[in-house]
DNA sequence: GAGCACTGC
């Protein structure tokens, strides 16, 4: 009885107080009214009956890893267990990470239902709100704080020991993003000094093991580094077969440590229908050839209702299969039922990407053709089946040359049973593996976490701008290379961020505040000097290159010659970002109907409203840092000022610099690699003499993107003024 | 001649 009956109180205290010296008393009773309706349906939920251990555990302890499968309940009702707990306090909040914006925003409105309480800044009496980014709803009376992980890290900038908060929750930890990482580190550190935060990891995988000995490992910090570390892996996984140069710089050892926190773990059985799984009896090449084998085979043989879902690389193989299941459905007969082929990639429209959430007509199986968004971001309903070819395009930095590779991989164990999860969200269902069993057993347990595959840049510069001074110290779940935390280092050295001691510089300062990648940051503080002074401009260009692609894409002949006459005015010789420029410009300038603008020029209204909303938050921040020397743009923008454009990102990019080569193929000064301009680049089929590019990746070659034209000149200025 | 998925006072 304990809780709900407590918190019903306080919020009945706190409602006769509003309702009093408000008008809104209906809409208070609505919210009880709701709140009541909820309950019956809270205490169906399987975590309900652990609260007391839950409760228990954390009082106790100073950490708690709550392991739960989807469906358990716990991302909404763990926090409202914890509300009246006496460390809790009064008026101690609680912050719940999640990994993405709408997860934050759905879970706040859910949670404020349940205790009857108005949502975020609509009421000063709102005990739950959100923080994202673009959109933070909260109000003085706020305990309940739902934000991404990036406004957590953000707030720590302000205040690093996180006074505000009695409880922090970090969701969906499985994922290990690189913030994730981060936030655990923090956390763990910041333990040592407030002996009264207490801390929770909620993790869909039952695997407490490393969490656990992460928490319990005595922190490393203020203890000089030393050749004698011990890598963490051969303790865990056996054998840790790696060379000299991919060997971790340092681990948490258990091993003679004494716990430096309390912690407790906790499971709880998620709510799940049996799925049925199904693999090949012999392995396959021809994935999409097995795909559409199995799609028809499913179909012809299961009743509907019942949809069907199938995992597959990308964008390429989606559309191929489309095709291919569309020709053979046209060949059923009609005592079968109809077909709705639907794809789902992150860059499909909008509108397309709503499709999915229709209900299938009468007699019609919906066969949806995803990628990976629909094993995290996106959730499918009326999925019976489940098709998993085993494979996903997974992102990896190589940092000893700066090259992105985006690659087709298997998929880990964890990742094939979160696919296969997807198949039992409402009924029973059926997942089948378009490979072997000993091929499923063969596969990593898990995926690799984030920070082990990407420039490790911003996460340096985010612990240098929250305090960490020996960052190869920084404790981490699964410490990346040395080599690749040392080439961090000296790329945000060679930027100015950091000083020749490694201590973070002020200019260092004012990068790690913005939203943006240290080499992005440092082109916008070079565009704010006063010989420079093209800030208004590079503000705009940046906002472009941190979104989504701002062009739509273009799949036929025809396409592509309509789009050229649409966007005629638009496109800049002198490469993609003053191409950016002149697009911001002009969608800025259109006053009538954005929107219409944006389709007659074949360009992404969805990621023009975010690059005005990216535009406005830096242009916001620069004021605030006083970075502006002028207000004014220069909007009629002459020669001059486009040459100190391109120069700014010359300060931020120095090595993504190539020269042409006779034969026609581009060659980067820094290692001498062959690049191609990507056909997404208004420069693409140009010769010119050098050319600089924001990002370097490897797909079927070595692709430069976001590519303008810089002269040699130019590039002399530069390095003597790095000098 | 091409685009896995997220996120940021």
């Amino acid at each position: 009885m304990g809780l709900p009956h407590t918190v019903e109180t306080s919020a009945n205290v706190k409602r006769k107080r509003v309702s009093e010296d408000s008008p809104g008393r209906t809409h208070q009773s609505q919210l009880q009214q709701r709140r009541i309706k909820l309950l019956d349906s809270r205490k169906q939920l399987p975590i309900w009956q652990r609260q007391k251990d839950i409760r228990d555990a954390l009082r106790d302890n100073d950490v708690l890893i709550l392991s739960g499968e989807t469906g358990s309940g716990k991302s909404t009702q763990v926090p409202q267990f914890f509300l009246d707990q006496p460390w809790c306090g009064f008026p101690g909040k609680i912050a719940v990470t999640q990994p993405r914006r709408v997860a934050a925003i759905s879970l706040a409105r859910r949670v404020a239902e349940e205790m009857g309480t108005p949502l975020g800044s609509s009421s000063p009496a709102s005990k739950v709100g959100y923080s994202v980014r673009f959109d933070e709803s909260t109000s003085p009376s706020t305990r309940i704080k739902f934000l991404t992980e990036g406004m957590l890290l953000q707030e720590m900038l302000r205040d690093a020991s996180l006074s505000q908060y009695k409880c922090v929750i970090v969701d969906e930890v499985h994922e290990r993003s690189v913030n994730i990482d981060l936030i655990l580190g923090f956390l763990k550190q910041l333990q040592t000094r407030r002996k009264d935060l207490k801390v929770v990891v909620m993790s869909a995988t039952a695997d407490a093991d490393s969490l656990q000995r992460f928490f319990a490992a005595q922190l490393l910090e203020n203890t000089r580094h030393d050749s004698k570390s011990v890598p963490n892996d051969s303790q865990t996984d056996g054998e840790a077969e790696v060379d000299a140069d991919d060997a971790p710089w340092h681990g948490f050892d258990d091993e003679d440590q004494q716990s430096s926190s309390n912690i407790a773990t906790c499971h709880v059985e998620g709510r799940q229908y049996p799925v049925i799984t199904r693999y090949l009896d012999s392995p396959t090449e021809d994935t999409i050839e097995a795909s559409l084998h199995r799609i028809f085979q499913i179909h012809c043989k299961e009743p509907t209702p019942g949809d069907l879902l199938v995992f597959m690389t990308g964008q390429e193989a989606i559309q191929s299969l489309q095709k291919l299941v569309e020709e053979y459905a046209l060949g059923l007969t009609t005592d079968y039922p109809k077909m709705l082929v639907l794809p789902l990639f992150a860059a499909l429209p909008q509108a397309a990407q709503q499709l999915i959430f229709q209900p299938a007509p009468r007699n019609t199986r919906k066969v949806i053709l995803t990628t990976n968004i629909a094993e995290t971001s996106v959730t499918v309903p009326g999925v019976r089946f489940v098709v998993d070819t085993g494979k996903a395009k997974v992102k990896q930095f190589r940092n000893r040359i700066g090259l992105d590779s985006l690659l087709v991989k298997q998929i880990s164990r964890s990742s094939a049973d979160q696919r296969k999860g997807r198949a039992g969200r409402e009924a029973a269902g059926q997942c089948y593996r378009l490979y072997t069993e000993e091929a499923y057993k063969s596969l990593d347990k898990d995926s690799t976490p984030e920070v082990l595959r990407c420039d490790l840049s911003q996460a340096v510069l985010t612990m240098k701008a929250r305090g960490v001074g020996d960052v190869l110290r920084f404790p981490l779940l699964t410490p990346p290379p040395k080599e690749a935390m040392e080439k961090a280092l000296l790329q945000l050295c060679e930027l100015g961020a950091l000083d020749e001691h490694g201590n973070i510089s002020p200019i260092g300062r004012k990068i790690a505040r913005l939203p943006l990648t240290p080499a992005l940051g440092r082109v916008i503080i070079e565009a704010a000097t006063p010989e420079t002074d093209c800030l208004v401009e590079v503000i705009d260009i940046v906002a472009c290159l941190s979104v989504e692609h701002i062009f739509l894409a273009i799949d036929t002949e025809e396409g592509r010659e309509k789009a050229s006459v649409a966007r005629r005015q638009l496109l800049r010789r002198q490469g993609d970002h003053l191409t950016y420029l002149a697009a911001v410009q002009a969608y800025a300038a259109e006053q009538s109907d954005r929107r219409r603008w944006a389709d007659d020029h074949m360009i992404s209204h969805r990621a023009m409203q975010s690059v005005m909303d990216v535009r406005q938050q830096l242009t916001a921040q620069c004021r605030q840092a006083k970075l502006f020397t002028t207000q004014e743009a220069h909007p009629a923008t002459d020669e001059a000022t486009q040459e100190r454009i391109v120069k700014c990102f010359l300060r931020g990019f120095s090595s993504n610099v190539a020269r042409a080569c006779p034969d026609g193929s581009y060659k980067t000064f820094a290692g001498n690699q062959t690049v191609a301009i990507h056909p997404s680049s208004v420069l693409f089929g140009r010769k010119v003499e050098a050319i600089i590019y924001n990002q370097f990746v490897y797909t079927n070659k070595a692709y430069a993107r976001d590519v303008s034209v810089v002269q040699l000149r130019w590039l002399e200025e530069a390095l003597d003024g790095m000098a």
